[in-house]
DNA sequence: CAAATTTTGTGAAAGGAGTCACAAAATTGA
DNA sequence: TCAATTTTGTGACTCCTTTCACAAAATTTG
């Protein structure tokens, strides 16, 4: 396992795998093969053997890999086999969304806390729906509060004139990682890791494709 | 313009560059050239204009490119000159986000139809945020409101458990583009197309690049 | 009006990513 | 125990995308 370079289609195939072999170990299946594993997936067989063996060898030749271990294992490269605490930036109703979107977040990505400015119908109102209930907070409290809560991950969701700051406060706060949902594009220093989720550009694929067939 | 296959990259990218020239266009900018929006865009200059160079001619050599003849061909060519016509199915947490996203949709994608199955406390409920209007309606009128509403995109924002149902009923409606917001892989016909949102994806993608820097 | 300057459009080169094909390793069965 | 079978791991190949570099076209300047 000498040290490439790593795609990142090979990353986010690794967490197609692992969300298929979830599905597989909770059926109880044992033991699957690249070709199998391709299928659901749908990619090249060959195509998982070389994005796992950038990370070493998992399989057992003549027999395939053992659903739990290969579960198990992905998890630990792609760092979901941890805890991340993120807080939520902006509660309108994106926000709101992500607060009570316990079916679409796996469980090893927990909402901690919430902030926003100022609205004093938000301030202090609490969402229940995940676990634990969570208080929205004044945003002038993030730096304490990301220390206290030991956040890694802001989720961005302010119109875009504001996320640029939000982003800086985040940053300050020594809060690495940043997924801004905001029609702009953020910039943070090294050392933190940024990504902008646009859905226009997600609407705009989806109308060239439609345009375009 | 001889025809080639188009990289999906190269749209993202063309949407990216749209994106730029609107606010270059709101701040009275009349002429760009590739190096410019390259930065702007954080891409090389020679990218722009291969990218370009894929559907035709649009600059001046010596000059650059005008502003707004370049953002209305950029438009055209991704097809988000027209307005698209669209429907939430799955009015809990993100479909009412969505219902209400008006800052975060462009104008010409327009939510002109909502859908849900039976929860009486949704049904009939009302969205108004976003221009016109919109009435929750029960998931079997589907069909008959696709047609009457000319509706082209539905935005699928069910469990996991229902989606492909969903698409299954949208394929049937005859829209023929679907944005998976569910966290499972759906599957439709030629002709149609479908794109899967994986918020999972995204964050096990952050929580990799955190783990590994 | 011609030389200098700017910037596009594009062929060629470089760099990455995906697929193929097969040796190596493990298992199964006679 | 050994041949047949299965399936991995990986070098080589192919295909696709990006970058480079420069001729061609337009403008500006003296």
């Amino acid at each position: 396992m000498k040290y490439q370079k790593i795609p990142e289609a090979t990353i986010r195939r690794l967490s197609r795998y692992s969300r298929c072999l979830e599905v597989m170990e909770q059926a109880g299946e044992e033991v699957v093969s690249s070709a199998q594993l391709a299928n659901r997936c749908m990619v090249n067989a060959a195509q998982v053997r070389k994005d796992l063996a950038y990370f070493g060898e998992f399989g057992i030749r003549g027999v395939g890999y053992y659903v739990k271990d290969l579960f198990n294992d992905i998890k630990k490269i792609l760092g979901s086999n941890k805890e991340w605490r993120m807080a939520v930036i902006g509660i309108g109703n994106l926000g709101s969304a992500l607060l009570s979107y316990k079916d679409f977040l796996k469980q090893n990505y927990k909402i901690v806390a919430a902030f926003d400015i100022d609205p004093p119908q938000v301030i202090g109102r609490v969402s229940e729906k995940l676990g634990k209930p969570v208080e929205v907070l004044h945003i002038n409290r993030l730096k304490e509060v990301a220390k206290e809560r030991r956040i890694e991950i802001g989720l961005i969701t302010t119109p875009p004139s504001e996320a640029q700051a939000v982003a800086d406060l985040l940053v300050e706060a020594e809060v690495r990682g940043i997924l801004n949902f905001a029609p702009t594009q953020i910039v943070v220093p090294e050392g933190f890791v940024a990504k902008d989720v646009f859905f226009t550009t997600i609407l705009d694929n989806l109308a060239y494709l439609l345009s375009n067939n």
